[in-house]
DNA sequence: AATCGTCTGCTTTTT
DNA sequence: GCAGACGATT
């Protein structure tokens, strides 16, 4: 059927049509009947069985959503604005494709995070067959990448069995790298360079590799020392699976075959590289459901392209694009604040949010003194509505800009007793425990993997120093073997100390037995992973260098829940070691995310697709929000999206916060509200400030307590 | 190999 | 003003 004609459904002998925009009538409700059998458009129809019919479904959702269900082949996009239902409408989609009996391993549902892909994975599991909704592919786009490249990446030159390297690898790659090439005078700041790099090899448009230049140098020897490591970062898992699927179109074909109903989840984030990845996979079918909101695109400078949802119709000719703007997450007064600082964007497909639920609370807009008041102001009100109204803490989430922000929330909680969590800040795989433990991991499930051996190498230190390494380096360079077998090659261990010999010795031969026990078909690879962390001395060493008994603690944890994992992982039979380090490398972490307790702390960016009842963005000022950085940048239409994903983050109450003056770098600063905040609406707002929401709230004699405090910051500023 | 002192730089960070 | 990195010490 092509796309967008709206063509006729035919649902249990009724006949409906998916272009239609008005509510059910009673005909349609016949037909829509929650038990009724179901058939419409694409494929032979499946009998339902236990789960809800497909036609229960549809009466749950609004008119649009429906149609974006409805709507059979060719691309669509659907434009979700904040807290429209999205999940649930892709998630209906897949339900409804698998209705229509379209083989579930044709689906494929793509998204950012693996916490999304699970999510969806879940919710579709709860609706229609496990067993059937299971054999649907929901992944991150890396991981779908990895997928394509274990298969195919040989066709590349890379072997089969190549390492990812994360943030920190590439990284420590890059740092390397700068100090072998650089001159004497020379200075390149590593970020700087991992940024442009990445830059660069996103933005398909080849700078002129210019090796006279520095970073040009850099760049070239870090693609090649890449390549003789036979590891790839993230960015080569996009251009590498894409490269794959340009140049080779057998391999194209299979694919387009493979998967013949594509959805992409959150489309404002994509690149460039990820839209070619789509296209490619789509083919001629182009059967691909976009679902996004180019005005929550807050990833602009890690290389998102809004342009690709906001030009849409042009990569996918013919496109259909659906609004979905009824909002079923918060007050009509949050909205009407959300509306009114998203339309001072001129790049943007417009919309307007709206919700049914009432107009609610007036959005508050206080001003305090400076951000010490704001934070015990903040944590104090929480604090006072948990322990009068009982609200739970987990209803409340404070909203930064910048993590440094979180500190003074933090330090308030604690004074107070009250539960937090922040979220962001230093990932889980980022911890040094996690990523000396994945070392040995990885060196026993491919002891080739030259970075992640040398790693195990150190931990802890055997006595082998820098210059044996570097040693074997170069040899294993020049004789094209790996690290390991340099190691192992007694000519070489001769040039060695005695000492450095033995080590070398006794650790490469751990490596090998244990390579060989974990590659035995029946292993039990938690208890293999045990005696290798103890043979080694890995976890004497967590321990050794720990300060405090409570952070041995917490770190040995750390490890001992990552071989829990990796023993769940291999009982559930979802793959072996190699699988769960690939998923690992990617982030993916069967999480059983103890519901959070406490208040949230988070970050914007991290806020995104979140909700809490209670909502205080804080440090709305100029040069935070927007950040001083952007007006550089010339990226204020961010900042204002970024403002946007904050409020519409609020379901009940929201509270919006600046401050007179703040500690900045170490010094107090006078601080000016965010421009933003002239452009909100006055009629849903209150606007207020701490002494007059003290005034109201505490007892007359705190209130002098208040002002003696105030009065003694004052004097501190001035001291 | 560990430790101490000095220097720097300071937004966000799905993978 | 503070954290993290790096180089010079022992």
């Amino acid at each position: 059927m092509p796309a967008g004609s709206g063509g006729v459904v035919e649902w249990a002998g009724g006949t409906y049509f998916g272009r239609r925009t008005q509510e059910p009538d009673a005909e349609m409700q016949s037909a829509l009947a929650p038990d009724g059998e179901v058939r419409c458009g694409i494929g032979p129809a499946l009998e339902p069985r236990r789960f809800t019919s497909m036609g229960a479904r549809l009466f749950d959702l609004n008119p649009v959503q429906q149609q974006a269900v409805l709507h059979d082949e060719g691309p669509i996009l659907i434009l979700a604005g904040a807290g429209t239902g999205k999940t649930r409408v892709i998630t209906t989609r897949i339900v409804r494709l698998l209705y229509d009996g379209i083989d579930p391993s044709a689906i494929l549902g793509v998204t950012f995070t693996n916490k999304a892909a699970n999510e969806m994975r879940e919710r579709l599991l709860t609706m229609f067959d496990p067993e059937q909704a299971r054999k649907v592919t929901l992944c991150t786009f890396h991981s779908l990448c990895v997928r394509i490249l274990r298969q195919g990446i040989d066709l590349l030159g890379y072997k089969k069995n190549f390492t990812i390297f994360d943030e920190g690898e590439t990284m420590g790659l890059i740092k390397r790298i700068i100090t072998r090439t650089a001159a004497q005078d020379e200075k390149l700041e590593p970020n700087v360079a991992r940024s442009m790099i990445s830059k660069a090899k996103n933005s398909s448009w080849n700078p002129q590799v210019d090796t006279k230049t520095l970073l040009g140098a850099v760049y070239a020897r870090y693609e090649s020392e890449l390549k003789t490591l036979n590891a790839v970062d993230f960015d080569d898992l996009l251009i590498l699976a894409v490269r794959l699927l340009r140049e080779f179109p057998e391999k194209r074909e299979q694919m387009q075959e493979r998967y013949q109903h594509l959805l992409v989840d959150e489309f404002q984030d994509t690149n460039l590289l990820q839209l070619e990845l789509m296209t490619l996979l789509a083919g001629k079918r182009s059967n691909v459901c976009a679902v996004g909101d180019d005005d929550q695109s807050i990833y602009g400078w890690r290389g998102a392209e809004v342009t690709n949802i906001l030009e849409f119709e042009s990569h996918f000719p013919g496109a259909r694009v659906l609004k979905l703007e009824q909002n079923y997450r918060s007050t009509d007064a949050v909205l009407q604040t959300a509306n009114a600082i998203i339309k001072g964007n001129v790049r943007r497909r417009a919309k307007q949010l709206w919700s049914d639920q009432g107009k609610g609370e007036r959005v508050r807009v206080v001003e305090m003194p400076d951000d010490r008041k704001e934070s015990s102001f903040v944590c104090e009100e929480i604090h006072h509505l948990h322990q009068t109204k009982q609200t739970p803490l987990e209803d409340f989430a404070v909203l930064f800009r910048t993590n440094a922000q979180s500190r003074g929330f933090e330090e308030e909680c604690r004074r107070l007793k009250l539960p937090y969590r922040i979220i962001g800040g230093i990932s889980f795989f980022e911890r040094r425990e996690v990523k000396d433990f994945l070392a040995y991991l990885q060196a026993v499930a491919n002891p080739s993997d030259d970075i992640h051996l040398l790693r195990a190498l150190q931990v802890p230190a055997r006595g082998v120093g820098q210059t044996t390494v570097q040693r074997a380096l170069n040899e294993s360079i020049q004789r094209e073997v790996g690290v390991i077998e340099v190691f192992e090659d007694l000519a070489f261990r001769s040039n060695c100390t005695k000492r450095t010999a033995g080590a070398l010795e006794m650790f490469t031969d751990c490596i090998r037995r244990f390579e060989g026990l974990f590659h035995q078909p029946m292993a039990d690879l938690g208890k293999l992973t045990r005696e290798l962390l103890d043979e080694s001395g890995f976890f004497e060493e967590l321990r050794r260098s720990c300060k405090t008994e409570e952070e041995a603690d917490n770190r040995e944890r750390n490890v001992r829940d990552l071989i829990g994992d990796l023993e769940k992982y291999t009982l559930k039979k979802k793959g072996d070691l190699a699988k769960f380090l690939d998923d690992i490398s990617l982030g993916d972490r069967d999480t059983d995310d103890t519901q959070g307790n406490g208040v949230t702390l988070i970050t914007l960016h991290a806020a995104k697709g979140l909700e809490f009842p209670q909502v205080y963005l804080v440090g709305v000022e100029e040069g935070i929000l927007p950040h001083d950085r952007s007006k550089m940048e010339g990226s204020l239409d961010e900042e204002r999206r970024l403002l946007y994903v904050g409020i519409t983050r609020a379901m009940k109450m929201l509270t919006i916060s600046y401050c007179q003056g703040r500690v900045r770098y170490g010094s107090a600063m006078p601080c000016q509200p965010s421009s933003f905040l002239k452009e909100l609406p006055d009629d849903h707002i209150e606007r207020t400030d701490f002494h007059e929401i003290r005034n109201r709230q505490m007892a007359p004699e705190d209130v002098d307590a208040g002002f003696a405090n105030f009065k003694a910051f004052l004097s501190g500023l001035e001291g």
